[in-house]
DNA sequence: TAACTATTTATCATATAAGATAACCACAAA
DNA sequence: TTTGTGGTTATCTTATATGATAAATAGTTA
């Protein structure tokens, strides 16, 4: 019984493993990024396991620490 | 004494002016808009003044009904 | 074994986005 | 004048993103 994603959920999902993926391209712990946005690892951990929907402030922060615009940070499938 | 804007409240405007020019181009009201969004036009108002700091999920649904990409609707200058 | 690094998960408080309603302004057009 | 359309602003409630701490897991290195 697997239980049926919402579509903000898959979206969650999706940009989670996108921001993952970006970060861990550069080699960049999540300490360092977390801490870089001045947020805790904790909540990168959940922002990148797609257990929040993000504001786009915080996507902000996190594409100006990993050096890309906003709209590569938004370059993923749902 | 203008007030000094924050780069959170900067980033808000930002969007919110695009997505209001994005809207115009296709001749959308607001209302219209905001319906196929199931939101009312007052939040879709708030939202482009720039008031408010929309999720993910909020501007994948006015992509959506733009008929556009998560990325065109990220496609602006901060 | 123990120590260290990276990550995950749970939990709690606080700030705020989103949902909703109502009243208002400006401008047509009837 | 009244009616209709498009937009704004204020306010309230509710849901939830964020901030923060702690503990647990996994892998690795000494």
């Amino acid at each position: 019984m697997s239980k049926k994603l919402s579509d903000k959920e898959l979206l969650q999902k999706a940009i989670g493993k996108h921001i993952k993926a970006l970060r861990e391209k550069q080699n960049i712990p999540q300490q360092a990024l977390a801490s870089l946005c001045d947020f805790e690892k904790s909540n990168l951990s959940r922002l990148e396991a797609g257990n929040t929907n993000p504001t786009i402030y915080t996507l902000k922060k996190i594409a100006d620490n990993l050096n890309i615009s906003l709209k590569e940070l938004m370059d993923f499938d749902v």
